[in-house]
DNA sequence: GTTCCGCATGAATCGATAG
DNA sequence: ACTATCGATTCATGCGGAA
């Protein structure tokens, strides 16, 4: 199999009118947060944010597959001691252009950014809006599955040699069925609650979200194959994910400076896992 | 001190519009649910949620102090596959009737109700959106510091323990100075996000939330004599906390059923605790 | 007196069935 | 077509009896 990344330098709502109708299965995107300070990167100002975002959202409504999803990463800023409501604005507007707001996700911020206010705590959440074009998208839960609760620890402890006995016997009369169900008992499903710690980031550019964050998304929402989509790539974390789960990916980015880091450190990955392993196979 | 707690039967609104101007410190609860259901307890339709609200926050804007806080617990339930709105729009409207939206914190419930369906994990997190009335309003953040880092879990119980006996120490003989001091050494502001899990094993009546929740909020936005109101009072969590934390609490329930249980839970309490107290310290 | 295990029980949600 | 009811699914928690 062939995995394939694009990555396109420029203003995302532009450049997605280029891409042909219902072909994403996953958009996950953390676009530029409101900012007062209108100098910034990607410095919107709160009270313009919904008019800015929609025509963008509107194209990827277009480009997204009936059966895929979009997980929008966002949260609100503090503007003069408010919440500001510019995302349960944005909420309201892309369901009048035909979102369906399935679902909200809490990404919890194990390790959040410290700092101390006489009327405030610190901020260790931001919200993983989930929207989809129709009821019946694409998941698969199996995917993201995680270990039970410490609270079986105790409780399988003696279990477990009886268990063990069980299932030698049962292997060896035939009764192999018993034994993956004891097997899934020790996986349960998460819920919408995700527990990630920012990553203390390296040397080069601070990434808006740790890779475990696009990873449980692509895992829970795609499989081998298919095609996930950053309109505002950024640093470029999506699309690396997308590229080490097998995954075609296509990546947005207005900044030049960011879009040629992405590509640089991009390519040689691709190159390196999918085409010399090709080449040998043929040879 | 003489803590009272004001218990009244009746449908909030027209109770509360009976209160003083800016008499409460802190206003704590968690209203009916919207439901589809229109013949269970409490029923609101979504699509009056709003509505149905807004004239009975207009009345807890009047009778909340200046420096006083407003505690909404609230979680949108899922209709024909979406996440309803009324919550994001109640707050669009409440900020439009003078009210401030501070603060978004999270409650984790770490025993969310189980299930599983195709397209959606369990909901394992409620919103506790905080509301004021200025910018300056009373928060005593010291009074929720929590152990630091994970390793403190194994101790929490024995912390907890520990608080009691400092509290109980405080009122008999003054002195717990040195044992807050060796707590706080250890302790570390809380985030806005809150780990409790749902208290499942109640026999006598099942309550919206665990006593911890309305108890962390009452700590942190009352002191000791202040006043905290739950217009919903339900089965009394927030009274009986406040009640427990020396807080002068008032409740009104709209079903008798509830509120003579409250009632007759609650005025024991009260009299065991502090009037024979102070009748044996007098003598 | 501990530790261990059985059990009931939750602000749930979906899909099918019935009126 | 649209609404009301019901069964199935599923996991962390704490109580109470047992070893």
């Amino acid at each position: 199999m062939e995995i394939k990344h694009d990555l396109y330098l420029g203003d995302c709502e532009e450049i997605l009118k280029t891409l042909p109708d219902n072909s994403v299965d996953l958009i996950f995107t953390s676009p530029p947060y409101a900012d007062q300070r209108k100098n910034t990167y990607g410095g919107i100002h709160p009270n313009n944010y919904v008019d800015w975002f929609l025509p963008k959202a509107e194209q990827m409504l277009r480009v997204l597959k009936p059966t895929g999803t979009f997980i929008l990463n966002i949260k609100e800023k503090v503007v003069n001691g408010e919440r500001s409501t510019y995302v349960i604005e944005l909420i309201l507007e892309m369901r009048k252009q035909g979102w369906l707001w399935t679902e909200e996700f809490i990404w919890h911020k194990k390790n959040s950014y410290p700092g101390k206010w006489p009327n405030r705590f610190r901020d260790a959440w931001e919200r993983l809006l989930q929207f989809n074009k129709s009821k019946k998208f694409n998941m698969y839960q199996e995917a993201v599955m995680v270990p039970i609760g410490d609270w079986a620890k105790n409780r399988l402890r003696n279990l477990s040699e009886t268990d063990k006995k069980r299932d030698e016997s049962k292997v060896g009369s035939g009764f192999g069925k018993n034994v993956s169900n004891w097997l899934n008992r020790s996986m349960v499903y998460p819920t919408n609650v995700v527990h990630l710690a920012t990553e203390c980031n390296n040397k080069k550019h601070s990434a808006a979200f740790p890779e475990g964050l696009p990873e449980w998304f692509i895992k829970l929402f795609t499989q081998v194959g298919d095609t996930v989509l950053d309109p505002f790539m950024g640093s470029g974390t999506t699309n690396i994910v997308a590229n080490r789960l097998q995954r075609n990916s296509i990546g947005i980015e207005l900044v030049p400076e960011y879009f040629e880091m992405v590509k640089s450190q991009l390519s040689p990955v691709e190159l390196f896992l999918f085409e010399p392993k090709e080449k040998y196979e043929n040879s």
